[in-house]
RNA sequence: GGGGGAAUACCAAAGCGGCCAACUGGGAAGGACUGUAAAUCCUUUGACUUAUGUCUUCGUAGGUUCGAAUCCUGCUUCCCCCA
């Protein structure tokens, strides 16, 4: 029961807590949650490290809430963000929310003692009218509580619409609604949510005269301190239609050495002596990437499933490997396919590749834009040694040399070392 | 309400009548080296064109000029000072 400080501890998750949170915890088993707003149709693997601290929660014993944010997803949380945020309107919202419950789910165990539950803010807010929110809400925190946020303070320059100034008040109703519903007296988040979460404390004490209490985890940030989750394709999602598992995989496979330490703490449930170990054993041969062999086999089959895991391993294997194209040759055709589900595909009309003549043409155009955004792009990178077709490099960009298709069918296109697509004649 | 300043490519930031598709830095992409790492070095970073040419870009709409990102006017947005 009393675990979870210490696990989050040495995990390096645990960036700030109140005070009497160990008490708390340690007094039999306790109920936390945390929110996240339907911002997109899936939870992106920054979404991923706070969700880990729920089941992390879970693990030690104590009951889960995963909150989608349908209602302050409404309004938009100024933490963290530069400025005023674009309202997404209704319908995407019910959408996205919709997508990410369902994701919520499959990382939480429901059943049990301590059984996890999903629920939704936009139930408890959708018939809260303003006056009443106003006098039950709005009167117990001061305008100079509120100003003195983080979040707020460093909008003032630049603007902050009374909207997303109220978002405090919507978090820390929510937290109040499930201290008072579910006598849930743990909020949990990213350390860029410390001000939300207190503003819901505070709530609670003063409405109720109870003690609620925070954990919040350090934002995972790259090496060099930028943002994290990105991948040259944009954000890492866990929706396998948004980001296959090939592409998840590889993601943390190309985790750099001075990160991949503190990314399989956090996002692995690997324990401290098997972390221990693979950090040995990766210092001996580093060219292994035992690291991020382990880290990407943990999380790409706890999000993807063991199955998708070994196609993804597979498909590395054979696009990275020493396997000559001939080898890609022999492959039954359902195994190619399987293989290359998650390198992006491209169909292209049979008569079309056929009377292709001009590389940058085919890179561009007749890729649908797909490989390179225009001929000039397409023209650079060939310039630059950038472009293989099943392995061979171009160097022409005029030219359109004739290549074997494989299988009869496929080419099989590299931009740079590690981006491959798969184009498909039809 | 009065006064002043600013809007430049992904970001930051030069340019202030022709030499500007626009200095420089960051970021990003590609290459070499490696381990699908780091560091380092090189290249690229508006589009079209099998080159040094054309077209579209410097908040927005007009104007002055042989010629404007650069000057003028209206509009929009933002910042600062005074009330």
């Amino acid at each position: 029961m009393s675990q979870l400080m210490n696990e989050l501890r040495w995990r390096g998750m645990l960036h700030n807590s109140t005070p009497e949170t160990e008490k708390y915890l340690n007094g039999g088993m306790g109920t936390g949650y945390i929110g996240f707003d339907p911002t997109a149709a899936s939870l992106h693997i920054g979404n991923l490290a706070t969700l880990m601290m729920l089941v992390q929660l879970q693990r030690a014993g104590h009951k889960p809430i995963a909150l989608a944010g349908g209602a302050t997803g409404m309004v938009g949380d100024p933490s963290g963000k530069s400025e005023e945020r674009k309202f997404l309107d209704e319908e995407v919202l019910r959408y996205n929310q919709d997508c990410i419950s369902e994701q919520l789910k499959q990382f939480l165990d429901f059943s049990g003692a301590n059984a996890a539950e999903v629920v939704n803010n936009y139930d408890w807010f959708k018939n809260f009218n303003f006056l009443d929110f106003l006098r039950q809400v709005g009167k117990h925190l001061t305008i100079n509580y509120m100003m003195a946020k983080d979040s707020v303070q460093n909008r003032i320059e630049t603007g902050i619409s009374y909207t997303e100034f109220t978002y405090q008040l919507l978090q820390g109703y929510d937290f109040y609604h499930l201290y008072k519903t579910k006598n849930c007296r743990l909020q949990m988040g990213g350390s860029d949510q410390w001000g939300n979460i207190t503003s819901g404390i505070e709530l609670i004490r003063r409405k109720e005269s109870a003690e609620a209490h925070a954990i919040t985890c350090p934002l995972v940030t790259k090496a060099d301190g930028s943002k994290f989750g990105k991948s040259e394709q944009g954000n890492v999602w866990l929706d396998p239609k948004m980001t296959s598992p090939y592409q998840f995989y590889q993601f943390w496979l190309k985790a750099k050495d001075e990160e991949a330490p503190k990314l399989i703490r956090v996002f692995s449930l690997l324990g401290q002596e098997k972390i221990a170990d693979l950090e040995k054993t990766h210092a001996e041969a580093p060219h292994l990437l035992h690291l991020q062999r382990a880290l990407a086999e943990d999380v790409t089959v706890r999000v993807h499933g063991r199955s998708a895991y070994e196609t993804a391993v597979k498909a590395s294997e054979i696009l990275f490997g020493k396997s000559a194209i001939e080898e890609i040759n022999q492959l039954p055709e359902s195994v190619l396919l399987s293989v290359f589900e998650g390198v992006p595909q491209i169909k292209v009309a049979r008569e079309e590749l056929s009377k292709q003549q001009d590389m940058q043409e085919f890179l561009s155009n007749t890729t649908q834009l797909k490989i390179c955004p225009s001929k000039s792009e397409a023209r650079k990178l060939i310039q630059n040694g950038g472009v293989r077709i099943n392995k061979e490099k171009i160097t022409d960009f005029a030219a359109m040399p004739t290549f074997e298709l494989l299988q009869n069918k496929y080419l099989l296109v590299q931009k740079g070392k590690t981006n491959y697509f798969l184009v498909i004649a039809e």
